[in-house]
DNA sequence: GCCATATGGAAAG
DNA sequence: TTTCCCTATGGCA
């Protein structure tokens, strides 16, 4: 259940166990056995990813693409152990096992295929990605910044805790439009998600609080929740405000869980 | 055992 | 805007 950050950890763990290595691909579950057909006995050439997509490439021009969804997971092991659960995909070298359950997409895309997702993909702040094709359109919509930073086309890999904490850490309100922003509230934000999602990648967690707010926060997520980092207001509803003790609101926007303080986020 | 929940996204209405 | 899909887990009987 990760967002952009965990998706690139998991390309450089796959190209790290994998690369440049024939592996074995089944389906212990059945529902892949026929992609795996296809790409089995293959180098499988390295991984990469684009907001939260994965795509897996191999040596015949093949790539199978992952998207893990909601309750999608990899796990990586040693070697090859009897399944357990449901394993849509699973790739095994000499040396290595990695184990998919539950993703949202599996399966194996040509290059023009590939080509068609990625260009429906917007910037990706893990990569860099100049992000001023979307600045204008941002700035134009009539539609919550909250749920245009969950949209994929605008903010690749922005998940709903990314979301939730950009938006305090700028003391934005999730429901102020799109237009409401000044460029360079724009651009503040997009320079901070870049820098805490590229944090997120090298250490695997979500932090977001800043230091002189850490004394407050500190084991506060440990003990809270099990998201496994320390934020200002996800999943925190109900609970003091770290910044300025207000009750933290929760609401839903697009059917997704928000968090918000009024306090701290009652301006544009 | 049963039920609610989860860091998503696409399809159906 | 609602429904559906994928799976595991924790809380509660």
């Amino acid at each position: 259940m990760p967002e952009g950050h965990v998706v690139h950890r998991q390309a450089k763990e796959i190209t790290k166990l994998f690369g440049k290595t024939t592996v074995a691909v089944d389906s212990p579950q059945g529902r892949f056995t026929e992609g795996a057909s296809l790409i089995t006995g293959s180098a499988l050439t390295k991984a990469t990813a684009q907001g939260k997509h994965l795509f897996i490439h191999f040596e015949n021009q093949l790539a199978v693409h992952v998207h893990l969804g909601l309750y999608g997971k990899w796990t990586f092991l040693s070697e090859r152990v009897d399944p357990v659960g449901l394993i849509r995909l699973r790739i095994t070298s000499d040396s290595a096992c990695a184990e998919l359950r539950g993703p949202n997409a599996c399966e194996v895309i040509t290059q023009g295929e590939m080509r068609t997702i990625l260009n429906r993909i917007g910037p990706d702040p893990i990569k860099g990605d100049d992000p001023s094709r979307i600045r204008e359109k941002v700035l134009a919509s009539t539609t919550p910044i909250g749920t245009l930073l969950m949209d994929q086309k605008l903010y690749a890999g922005v998940g709903n805790i990314y979301r939730a904490e950009v938006l305090f850490r700028h003391g934005i309100n999730p429901y102020s439009q799109g237009a409401s922003l000044t460029r360079a509230q724009f651009d503040e934000i997009w320079t901070d998600l870049v820098q805490l999602m590229k944090r997120g990648v090298r250490s695997g967690r979500i932090d977001t609080v800043r230091p002189e707010h850490e004394p407050r926060a500190m084991n506060r997520a440990a003990r809270e929740d099990r998201h496994g980092g320390e934020v200002y207001v996800y999943r925190r509803s109900g609970q003091e405000c770290l910044v300025c003790g207000s009750m933290i609101e929760q609401g839903e926007l697009q059917g997704r869980n928000l968090f918000w303080c009024p306090s701290c986020q009652s301006g544009v």
